[in-house]
DNA sequence: ATAAACATGTAACATGTTACATGATTAT
DNA sequence: ATAATCATGTAACATGTTACATGTTTAT
């Protein structure tokens, strides 16, 4: 049985501690939505079939009065888990608009600076929401590390849409 | 009728020059899908629609024996596309399966680096692709913009993950 | 009271990839 | 000859999102 990355994503996750499909679903938005996101439509029939195939145990455990199952690893589960991690990383894809404006933009120049721009504010956005989890404090280890690429990246994306939407306004808006 | 950004990339590829759904594959290939991949499977259909809403128009245009459908924009095609460059860019997603291997490598953490590693290979990969296209001499204007996006951009992260590799080893694999 | 958060789940929809089928022309 | 390229198209599959349904508990 083939595993998707999203499958291992909660693998991942439930290595750290036991934990229910919502709160794969909140960590998830905290953390890896940035690069790798997930949602409720795919969380809980991935999580039947990972029990299903043995890789995980479900128990109920209603906290309070709602009902409540939590996930943990079992031992096959931890090995599939360490397996993927050792294997060669197979998917890395962008869909960015902005970037395709930018590229067809000579079909109405004045609006290239303008998509830098919006770049530029896309990534601000998403500067101050990742600043806003590294001041948490929570993060440490390899989910910091991947935080510092975050931030590291976005204001390098920043600087450069900056740069290059002022050398195209210094040119009345042609490159 | 709400459009695609896939149906936008036809568009404005159109407005360069009148060509066929096998051109346009081309060329995305050589340049857009980096950040916005396009497949067969979605062009011909969408020529079809576009066609229908009459933003394009075919014209059968068989160079030789072969047949062959030339499209080119359409006046109403012309004004969909410059709206949409001037709207504000909707879509931006990454899915980056190293940064999810990385960020969970906790359960493996010898493999952190490995994934670092793997990453800044891919990169270098795309890198010399996205040179031999500079080398080329044929990008100007905005696509050659994106291109230097897309070069200095892999040099960033190329750089970065060397580094981050480096120093993830100095500490024995621990970050 | 009632809104927000906790908690699980599914069905409809949208998007996109892959593999295949078909056939002509050009380069080796 | 035959492989590569030109050229169009579709069907099956995979993946993922959105909206909805349902019900509980906690905070205001």
């Amino acid at each position: 049985m083939e595993l998707s990355p999203t499958a291992h994503v909660i693998l991942g996750m439930l290595a750290w501690e036991p934990m229910s499909g919502y709160d794969v679903k909140a960590i998830v938005d905290q953390t890896t939505r940035f690069f790798w996101a997930v949602s409720y439509g795919q969380i809980y029939p991935e999580l039947r079939r990972l029990s299903e195939a043995g890789l995980v145990e479900g128990e109920a455990k209603p906290d309070t009065g709602r009902r409540r199952t939590l996930y943990s690893l079992t031992p096959e589960g931890r090995k599939t888990l360490e397996a993927w991690l050792a294997d060669e990383p197979r998917t890395f894809e962008t869909r960015d608009e902005g970037l395709l404006k930018l590229f067809l933009a000579g079909a109405a120049p004045q609006t290239g600076a303008t998509s830098l721009d919006a770049k530029r504010r896309y990534h601000e956005e998403k500067l101050k929401e990742l600043r806003a989890i590294e001041a948490s404090g929570r993060p440490s280890g390899f989910t910091a590390l991947v935080l510092r690429f975050g931030i590291d990246s976005s204001e390098w994306t920043i600087d450069w849409c900056a740069r290059e939407a002022e050398r195209l306004r210094e040119r009345g808006g042609r490159p």
